[in-house]
DNA sequence: TCATGATCTGTAAAGGTTTTCAAGCACCAG
DNA sequence: CTGGTGCTTGAAAACCTTTACAGATCATGA
């Protein structure tokens, strides 16, 4: 049923050697019988079957994405960038969403190894030890998380952090709390470790709450501890979460940014069609797809990138109270 | 590098052909064999090659899902359901976005086809001559989309205006606005054909705006149009495009749902987030995923399932002014 | 003891492609 | 006319599995 080879061959009175050198290392065959070939197997919309390729090259033309959570619009974002990267260097893309399950991973990343080139990992929980066992196996670069030895794209998070505190600092802002996000997050250790250190640089007291689920569910849960501690603004582990917090306030009255200021991170499209709208920092997620790939697909090991930072200045930050 | 079966044979002292049959029918090989090469399949780490294993089987173990937006909330979650019984039944999924790009749907759809056992196709805005040819070459299901012979999952869209305009009446609305998505799209032409059939039995006179891009921009740059229309409510082609109006009508001051009432068209998690709460008709997301793999899975032809909507009341709704 | 059958295992072919190697051919210089 | 060179092509092997077929072993009943 199928299109194979053999067919074009057939039908051009060649053999497949030149069918497959026709299409693929066009210099080396005969002009005349290259077009004559090339012809007929468009004719018979010949493609050839990637499994069989792959087999001899070992190379499939295809990679794996690993996300936690598709509800979480900040991963659809990377999907995007990378599927488009992908999708020019000619490469499809398994997709896996794990649910939030650590325990998942690695199973799913060794299923799909063989059918794949390489793996983006995007913000894996698995321990630091399993994730290097797992990328002594396959080409592994990881999407916002570092570890030692093991590709990486991960964003500025300290420049971003400072961005954030500078300007709560210049509106006033003296206490400010923030809502953890799980423990086992290399991107909430980061993100917590940064803040630290800035908010000692600017003098910033810092009250730390949470740890909650990284979903709009964990932003509403811990909304009224945050104002127990009479903060003037409030940190939040991701944009889900601040969004959470931001709805609850309104239930509750208070009013943003006017009793408290509100800051995500991630910048999530959903941010900017609220009201108010989120004050967040950017990070870079298509970029981020797209720089897996190319590393990915440029088979370098061991490189690190570090895209920039943002902060959108949006509605939900104002003057301290 | 990567175990093949032949590793596996060689260190377990039988031919490969033992090893398949040890782990895929393991009734016909002595139970004494089954052990031993299972335990060193397993400390081998070995995977059989799934594309090898598919060039002799003709099935893949792989599923392709197109969507045309991934950047729309309502195609993550359709993505999630598929990911999720993929997985349940062993199998892979190719995921392509296609960038709302109808041209680009057929050309991701023959090059993936060698490699998968089937492909759903997510809202495609492809034409039906086209869609038609494709699903000779392929298994096909449709997602949200239905044409004469070809599989598909959908909603019960008639049912779900039903709620929305029975909704809208009893709370006293007899003008309402339409903003309508793309007119190549299937769904939008449905919501359309079925908006008519139930305001005309439910006498409530309609209002047709649009089309626009089924976007958050799409919703924000109509709004003041339907503002100028004086009705008292708007139905929006999706909630995309109803934040979009919330948005710009809360820019404007104009309230919601005091001074026009605003319904959207999907449940996106989003819808829930948002000041005030967008009143909607919810599609099942996830489990059109699941139908659409089952009927994948199971080879069932030419079949079409209809799954239930629900009205969804929140805030964004009220008694006409 | 022999034939019969059941049970278990190995050999070889097949699937679609790429690549290595060698062969065929035309052309040129000697 | 001969040997060499360069271009173009085909045959065959290889990639990793699965499966049809046949062979081997063993026990059973006659």
């Amino acid at each position: 049923m199928a299109v194979t080879i053999k067919d074009v061959a057939r039908a051009a009175g060649v053999s497949a050697a030149t069918v497959t050198r026709a299409l693929s290392k066009p210099e080396v065959v005969h002009p005349e019988t290259r077009d004559r070939v090339q012809q007929i197997a468009a004719g018979l919309g010949y493609h050839p079957n990637r499994a069989a390729r792959g087999l001899i090259t070992g190379r499939t033309g295809n990679l794996g994405l690993l996300v936690p959570d598709l509800g979480n619009p900040f991963f659809p974002s990377i999907v995007k960038g990378v599927q488009a990267r992908a999708h020019e260097a000619d490469h499809a893309v398994f997709l896996a969403d794990t649910d939030e399950d650590p325990a998942a991973e690695a199973g799913l990343v060794r299923k799909l190894a063989k059918q794949v080139d390489g793996v983006l990992l995007c913000s894996p929980r698995m321990a630091e030890a399993e994730l290097r066992a797992l990328a002594a196996e396959v080409p592994t670069v990881l999407l916002y998380r570092r570890i030692p030895g093991v590709s990486s794209v991960t964003a500025e998070f300290l420049d971003g952090m400072r961005q954030a505190v500078s300007h709560l600092v210049a509106l006033g802002h003296r206490r400010v709390a923030y809502v953890a996000g799980p423990r086992s997050s290399w991107a909430n250790r980061e993100r917590m470790r940064s803040l630290r250190t800035v908010a000692k640089q600017q003098k910033l007291e810092l009250v730390e709450t949470g740890n909650v689920v990284p979903q709009f569910e964990g932003g509403v849960s811990v909304a009224d501890r945050v104002l127990a501690e009479r903060v003037t603004a409030v940190i939040a582990y991701n944009d889900l979460v601040a969004l959470g917090l931001l709805h609850r306030f309104a239930a509750r009255g208070v009013a943003v940014p006017g009793d408290i200021s509100v800051l995500g991170f991630d910048d999530i499209p959903l941010a900017a069609m609220v009201h108010p709208a989120l004050t967040t920092v950017a990070l870079p997620k298509e970029q981020a797809g797209h720089a897996g790939v190319d590393l990915l697909i440029k088979q370098q090991q061991r490189e690190r990138r570090e895209l920039p930072t943002q902060l959108m200045v949006r509605g939900s930050t104002g003057p301290a109270r």
